[in-house]
DNA sequence: GCTATGTACCTTGCATAACTATGTATTATG
DNA sequence: CATAATACATAGTTATGCAAGGTACATAGC
């Protein structure tokens, strides 16, 4: 590979990582509230609308942080053929606690959008 | 004081922090593009303009590890009067760097914007 | 002289969360 | 019958924000 810039691509990508600390967070409440997801599905949906990839061993734990701080609710639903999937979703204080989420991620956003210019 | 919302403070407060992971560097970088700061300025400069309150005990060892991936270097510069001031400054390798994580963000605020509708 | 406040730097220890790797189990496909 | 895709789960590693502590200088008020 030839040498084309020198920017540091392993604390680039170390920086990604942390990024998406709290953020995934955010994203997972924000698409849970137009409907239920179970969580292999919601992984499918944030990596085909967004550039965004969870990987499994990051979302089940989240969820189930997300659980006990009664952000959201889930349930087991049978299938007819194949394995039952736990379906998540919010709930009132879940909603209300995304609504703040969303103040401060619009306060962030304009912060940061100041000082990159 | 009366029961308003049901929302959960303390979750809220945590997400803070973590949100701020990663992000602190991403806007310390923002910041020095323009020119050069020392320390406790670097504070003063972003609480005036954003937001976004860095805690001492966050900036100097973050600074510490920009400086270890050499994304910035420093010099000691002594004051007429009072204690002297460490400069921080962008390297070469920095603003590259700087280059890379700003598409990544501009792509993770896309990619948010969607999800939040 | 003493105290408080503001400036300016630094370090230790704790809590938190993402990721890798690994494991389980079921179903469909070649 | 082996592989891939679906679906959930956990242990261990790593990174970072922040509270709390410290050092040091300067100024203002009592």
């Amino acid at each position: 590979m030839p040498y084309v810039c020198s920017m540091n691509d392993e604390f680039v990508q170390k920086w990604k990582s942390q990024v998406k600390k709290g953020t995934l967070a955010f994203i997972v409440l924000n698409v849970l509230q137009g409907k239920e997801y179970y969580g292999y599905e919601l992984i499918e949906e944030v990596k085909k609308h967004t550039a965004i990839e969870i990987a499994e061993g990051t979302l089940y734990p989240l969820m189930n942080r997300l659980k006990k701080e009664t952000l959201v609710s889930s349930k087991w639903v049978e299938q007819d053929s194949g394995i039952p999937r736990k379906y998540y979703s919010l709930t009132k204080e879940g909603i209300a606690t995304l609504k703040e989420m969303k103040l401060y991620w619009k306060e962030l956003e304009k912060s940061i959008k100041k000082i990159t210019k």
